[in-house]
DNA sequence: TTAATGAGTTCCAAAAAAGAACCTACAAAA
DNA sequence: TTTTGTAGGTTCTTTTTTGGAACTCATTAA
C-alpha cells in the first residue's frame, strides 16, 4: 500500500496517521503546544531541514490542524497556530509523552513535568471510559464493526490462540 | 537533526517517536492489538512490503515492545506478541483513533466501535488528571522542567504573544 | 552601502520505501 | 519422486523522501 492511499482506509488510526504519522509532524506539534509559532523557531529548535518543515507546515494547514495568521505587514510575516482540531491532538501527545516517561526515561527521570493548573499537582494522564469513568487498559476493550465499516472482512484475523 | 539521534533528546515525545514514529509501526501495533501475530498476516492485512515489515518487527522486538515466541517446531515458526511495554501503547492508539473518529470520519461515522467490557457501553477514551480526576485539555496544563531536563535552555520559545 | 532577518525555494547527494523475484526448510499431494 | 504449498524471510532495482547547503526576496537597521 502506498502512503497516499492511507486516508481512504476505513480505519480512524490510518486516517489520523495520514496526517500526523510521519517522522516530524508530531514534534512540530509538540512545539506548537509549547508556544512556538514561527518558521525560524521551529527550524532552530527541531534541527529539521527547511524543505521538510515547509512541506509539513503546509500539510498541517491543508488538514486544518494549524492556520496561518499575519503578525506583521511590510514585510508580511505569518505565524502558525493551532486550530481547535489541532488542540484536540493534545491527548495524543500526552499519551505518547506518558509512555516515554514510563518506558524510555533514563535514570534522571522524566525531562518535563506537567502541572494541572486547576489542582496544582504534577500529573500524568489517565485514560478512562467515557461512559463509566473507570480506567482503561488494552484488556478492557472489545472491538465491533461500526457504521463506517460497511460490508468488509471481519475485523480480526485468526492468529489469536 | 538525523532521525537516529532522536532517542538521545531529553524529551519523552522524541524518545517515544524514535520507537513508533514512522509510517508503519503504529499500524503494525494496531493489528497486534486486534490479535494478529504472524508475519504473513501482517503483510496481507497491511499491504506493507516484506522488507519494511521485517525491519519494523525486528526493531519492535529490540525495543521490547514485541517478543517472538515459537508456536511450532520443525519447521520452526514464530509469532510476534505484545509485551507489557507494548500493551501500554494501547492508550496511544486509542487517543489517535479517537481523534480520527472525531475529525477524519466520513459521513458514515466511526468504522470501529470500542466496547468497554466492564460496563458494556460503546465508549470513547477520556483523558483525566491522575491527581484530581478532572478531564484534561491543552489549556489546563502548564509544563515545568523535570529532573531529566538538567541545565538546558528554557522549555519554551518566545513566539507566544 | 552593507548586513541582517524571516520565510521560504532550488539543487544535488544520500537514505528509505515500493515492488517484484528469489531462497530455505519442511510437509502434503499427485 | 516430482510438484505444490507455506511461513518467514532476503536480494535486487526503481522511485520517493530526506539531509544539507546555497540562493532569493522584501524590508529594516547600522
Amino acid at each position: 500500500m502506498r502512503w497516499e492511499e492511507l486516508d481512504q482506509q476505513p480505519c480512524s488510526l490510518a486516517r489520523t496517521l495520514s496526517v500526523v504519522g510521519d517522522r516530524w509532524t508530531l514534534l512540530i506539534l509538540r512545539d506548537c503546544f509549547l508556544g512556538v509559532r514561527r518558521f525560524e523557531t521551529f527550524e532552530r529548535r527541531l534541527g529539521i531541514t527547511r524543505h521538510v518543515l515547509t512541506d509539513r507546515l503546509k500539510k498541517l494547514v491543508e488538514h486544518g490542524v494549524l492556520y496561518k495568521s499575519a503578525y506583521q505587514e511590510r514585510p508580511r510575516r505569518e505565524e502558525y497556530r493551532l486550530t481547535g482540531k489541532g488542540l484536540d491532538l493534545y491527548t495524543v501527545i500526552l499519551a505518547l509523552v506518558n509512555w516515554g516517561d514510563k518506558h524510555m526515561a533514563d535514570d534522571r527521570g522524566a525531562p518535563v513535568k506537567h502541572i494541572h493548573k486547576a489542582c496544582g499537582h504534577a500529573m500524568h494522564p489517565q485514560m478512562v471510559c467515557s461512559e463509566c469513568g473507570e480506567p482503561i487498559t488494552a484488556r478492557d476493550i472489545r472491538v465491533e464493526a461500526g457504521d463506517g465499516w460497511q460490508d468488509r472482512a471481519p475485523l480480526v484475523g485468526s492468529d489469536r490462540s
